[in-house]
RNA sequence: UUAGAUAAACAGAUGGUUGCGAGGGGUAACCCUUGAGGAAAGUCCGAGCAUCACAGAACAGGGUGCCAGUUAACGACUGGUGGAGGCGACUCCAAGGAGAGUGCAACAGAAAUAUACCGCAUAAGUCUUUGACUUGUGUAAGGGUGGAACAGGGUGGUAAGAGCACACUAGGUAGUAUGGUAACAUAUUACUUCUGUAAACCCCACUCGAUGCAAGAUAGAGGAGCGUUUUAACGUUGUUCGCUAGUUCCUCGUUACAUCGCUUGAGAUUGCUGGUGACAGCAAUACUAGAUAGAUAACCAUCUAAUACAGAACUCGGCUUAUGUUUAUUCUAACCUU
RNA sequence: GGCGGCGUAGCUUAGUUGGUUAUAGCGUUCGGUUCAUACCCGAAAGGUCGUAGGUUCGAAUCCCACCGCCGCUA
């Protein structure tokens, strides 16, 4: 459940959130989330050049794309999400992407519900 | 057995669960089909295609450079020639011109493209006279330097010497003959003894307009209402009616978005024929990614040598670089055994 | 996707129309000066010239192929 609707697209939308959104680290991943007026919830995902070549970057994408697919029920509605994924990916498996991801949504589910 | 040389092949397959791009079907739920590479990479060459420029010719500038062939084209490829390396199988070579001209050749050395330091020889003079020194002349055999010193060593010749002369050898240029399409090879005649560098300028031959799909083309798309017999077209025998043009409003886009370009092609696979080969011809077969924050993932099972390098972005032909595994009645050398 | 530029000592750099042992400053080390430190004075070390081939007697420099970094183009 992770079709074109649910998806970042514009280039203006990423520019906006990077700048006026929340930011989360962890070791290999960062998540910028911020409210929005729509309903449906989207997320981009940005694998920098940095990380590797090309085919690495889309196999990262990819595995971020299916653990976020999997954890979807852990994303909340009428907010906006960027993973943007560090350099320090490059060298883990997906276990530990995914331990990473989620130590991350955990982080952000407790700065928010409360203001909700 | 060891060490090489050369040439190929594959780049996983099958099944299950969840999920993505494109196409098709369906009112919908959903279903069906299909979905990265040998290098998709580097962007080093060559083309198609598009826009702009352009009467023609020349100059400037760039590229290529043995010969013949292949190709749409090429700086690519194939087969030869010559050269270099290797015991060999075999591999490598930007391989025209230095006798058109210019430049450069550090240090060393007498001298670097023309010359004389030591030396050798001789004439004159001086002196402490069987010698030494000075000046002039001749010379390039010997010495040392260098990557390179007008070919090599021998005989004659000479005051001393010198291709000065002679024979032999080694080149070079021109001609002839034979073989070869040709590069060239072999033989022979005449002349001749010439430094290297053109990936220095240059000369000669051939060749090249510029920019790249972010090129470029088309301009709205969707929804709701009004208007209807006055006009046009289609459906209907005709009317009503439907639909399009018309017109009003709203939303999206104007941050170049949307649609096209965008995938059927100098193509692929298989077979046959021609050619030493690159390749060409003929026949049959199938249609096999087309995204735009950008599609192939996650988990598992079985088989297997199945691991590595690595992701299409307009499309082809090469080159270069990265990289795992397997194969061969193939070839070479050395050693051992029979 | 397309195009352009750079790479020299730990850092910043000169040399890039070929020539001997590759230049300078800062920093480093050693010595001097000072009661001591700094400033100052003197000396030394430190370079596969990004990597690997080729042309040449000789290459940081010329040619070719790679590697890394930076920029432009929306």
């Amino acid at each position: 459940m992770l079709s074109k609707q649910n998806r970042l697209k514009k280039r203006k939308e990423f520019g906006y959130i990077y700048k006026n959104g929340e930011a989360f680290h962890s070791k290999s991943v960062t998540l910028y989330a911020i409210d929005s007026k729509f309903k449906t919830l989207k997320i981009g995902f940005s694998v920098s050049k940095k990380v590797g070549k090309a085919y690495l970057r889309n196999k990262i994408k990819r595995q971020l794309r299916s653990i976020i697919r999997e954890e979807l029920s852990k994303l909340q509605d009428h907010k906006n999400y960027i993973l943007v994924a560090k350099t320090a990916i490059a060298e883990l498996g997906y276990d530990e992407i995914r331990r990473d991801v989620l130590y991350v949504l955990g982080k952000v589910n407790k700065n928010h519900e409360p203001n909700n």
